[in-house]
DNA sequence: GCCGTTTTCGGCCCGACTGTTTTCAGTCG
């Protein structure tokens, strides 16, 4: 609204205050409300970009739940903004002017009046503006939102893939979110390193996943895919690569930080490199070189959100460089077989678990039977399902382990892991260190009893339990649920503790800071569901976690074979909640794992 | 509206692309 408002040329500095202002608040690790409780005016004020007018205004909102100057601008402005605000390359300024011209205020004005050819009169505006205006408002109404991580990795890493292979490519990565392995992903990057520019540019926008191209320049093109994803493209001369690639990773937040620092040392960033006074450049070849260069260690693309990572890398301790790493999981404490709700033998998934992705052990956790669609095992089928393991286990020990379903994998889902355990694949001929657990995900009752007796649950190895039932219940019963089952000496770990499934659906309401102190005191292990559509705890979460030493496990919850490719994304959750090798217990080998749990 | 080892005024991250007002404003990432 003020960007509309005023002819200032300065109010977009005001805009500006205004919106780090609200990324600042969002990324704060307490309420804003407790900070005022605690601290008053001055609490608000001590917290960075926020000064005497936004706190007041804070303090306003906290006490009134309003605040009046927006009220004022609201009613000086009567556009309804909040409908634009979606609008694709239809800013503040356009929307302005259109008000100005015709009275428009809304969205379904706005496209009656482009429909009946009235923007084309206007000045500077012309027929072409008017149809993309409204080729705008239709792919609004669309709602392409934003997609799962998962969805989108197979086709990602084929397209980089594809231009990595291709002549004259010197490199060529997926950046953006994407690299970030953000739950979901907006828009996907993709940076190519070439002398050649146009070549590339025509190649990527004549690929055959390409619907529609959306823009093109001479260093940067826009497309639409066929799935509906936006893709971009960078192709950047090879000494400048770096720096691209630096930029075009974001966070946009943790870019425009970046470039603050350079500027603090006298130097000038932007994609092309880093410059001295003199335009001089003085890095840009390698990712590296621009962090060393302000005097930073390497960030991971995982915890570029200007989240405090770039003070961390300042102190230079190598702290950065301890996150948990892709190829550090030993094993699989969530793994379902067609038992229940699973769709292969025990024997299978122990085969892709082992051969596929290099892991030691995986943990055979089956529903159990109160959840009725899965076809939950009771606690006759529970043991004998142990006894049976116990059999594999045997015939795996003698060197009987049957190696026959060679199960292939979509190139794009394979970890680095995997890529590593091909390579020395002959040595893993011996079949004979790779153990299968007797374990179950027992179902939590409403009233934080479980549906499996103690004295069942103890003859497993370990044991997993999960609410699937009863969600909306208020936050201090689901709190109490979880705290309950925390509390029994038999569960080893609750399974997706919010039990969200993203773009689904919000999960059940949990007291967090409770759900942590308690698995700190009951040493219950708290588990980062690598399933894409759960990634259950969220970053944030996970960050808390390893702030209050609370120990974590990540799982892939594979139900076919194939599902272990999905470590990869709990593994980029845990980074992105600074999570370190030590904080995940599977990163253990078995033996030490099993010393580590409650029991 | 915020901020300060160039400090209480005068700056504020930066470049690419688009359309069209042929030199730049608007928008985006």
């Amino acid at each position: 609204m003020l960007e509309m408002e005023e002819e200032n040329p300065n109010i977009m500095f005001k805009v500006r205050s205004y919106k780090t202002a609200s990324d600042v608040i969002r990324n704060l690790s307490s309420g804003i409300d407790e900070i005022y409780e605690d601290n008053g005016l001055k609490g608000l004020m001590q917290i960075p970009s926020i000064g005497k007018a936004i706190a007041s205004k804070i303090e306003e909102y906290l006490m009134t739940g309003k605040i009046k100057y927006l009220e004022e601008l609201k009613s000086k402005i009567s556009i309804n903004v909040d409908e634009f605000y979606d609008l694709e390359g239809i800013g503040p300024k356009t929307i302005k002017i259109i008000y100005d011209n015709l009275g428009v205020k809304d969205l379904s004005n706005l496209e009656k009046a482009a429909s009946e050819g009235k923007l084309r009169n206007i000045r500077g505006f012309s027929e072409k503006k008017e149809e993309m205006i409204l080729n705008k408002i239709r792919l609004l109404k669309k709602g392409r939102g934003r997609y799962l991580l998962g969805e989108v990795y197979p086709l990602v890493k084929q397209i980089e893939t594809r231009l990595l292979n291709f002549e004259g490519v010197k490199n060529a990565v997926a950046a953006g979110s994407f690299r970030r392995m953000k739950e979901t992903i907006g828009d996907i990057d993709f940076v190519v390193a070439s002398n050649e520019s146009k070549k590339i540019m025509d190649y990527f926008i004549s690929m055959p996943e390409i619907s529609e191209i959306l823009g093109r320049g001479t260093s940067k093109s826009f497309v639409r895919l066929n799935n509906g994803i936006d893709a971009d493209l960078l192709v950047i001369p090879e000494d400048s690569f770096g720096s691209a690639l630096q930029y075009f990773t974001g966070s946009k937040e943790h870019g425009v930080a970046m470039r603050k620092v350079a500027l603090g040392k006298g130097f000038h960033l932007n994609e092309w490199g880093i410059f001295d006074e003199n335009q001089k450049k003085v890095a840009g070849s390698t990712e590296e070189g621009v962090y060393h260069m302000l005097d930073l260690e390497w960030i991971p693309p995982e915890i570029r959100e200007n989240n405090g990572e770039i003070e961390l890398a300042k102190n230079g301790g190598k702290r950065l460089s301890r996150l948990i790493q892709y190829n550090d999981l030993k094993g699989d404490l969530q793994v379902h077989s067609n038992s229940t709700d699973g769709t292969m033998s025990i024997e299978d998934m122990a085969l892709a678990a082992k051969e596929t992705f290099g892991l030691e052990y995986i943990a055979i956790t089956d529903h159990t039977k109160s959840l009725k669609l899965t076809n939950g095992l009771d606690d006759s089928q529970l043991l004998d399902q142990a006894n049976k393991i116990s059999e594999l286990n045997d015939r795996i020990k003698q060197g009987r382990f049957d190696t026959k379903p060679r199960l292939s994998t979509r190139s794009g889902l394979e970890s680095q892991k995997a890529r590593d355990e091909k390579e020395k694949k002959t040595k893993m001929s011996d079949n004979k260190h790779f153990k299968i657990l007797s374990a179950a995900e027992v179902n939590i009752m409403n009233d934080g009893s479980l549906d499996i007796p103690n004295n069942v649950l103890d003859k497993l190895d370990i044991v997993g339990a999960a609410i699937h039932s009863s969600f909306s219940l208020p936050i201090e019963v689901q709190t109490d649920r979880l705290l309950k089952a925390m509390e029994n000496p038999s569960i080893d770990i609750i399974f997706h503790p919010t039990g969200r499934r993203i773009n689904k659906r919000e999960g059940y309401p949990v007291n967090i800071e409770k759900l942590l102190e308690n698995a700190k005191k009951t040493s219950t292990l708290l588990e980062i569901d690598a399933h894409y559509d759960r990634l259950d705890l969220k970053d944030e979460y996970v960050k808390m976690a390893v702030q209050k030493d609370v120990k974590l496990v990540i799982d892939s919850d594979a139900h076919h074979p194939i599902h272990f490719a999905f470590l990869t994304f709990g593994i980029g959750q845990a980074r992105r909640g600074w999570a370190k090798k030590s904080d995940i217990l599977n990163t253990l080998p078995l033996e030490e794992l099993l010393s580590s749990i409650k029991r």
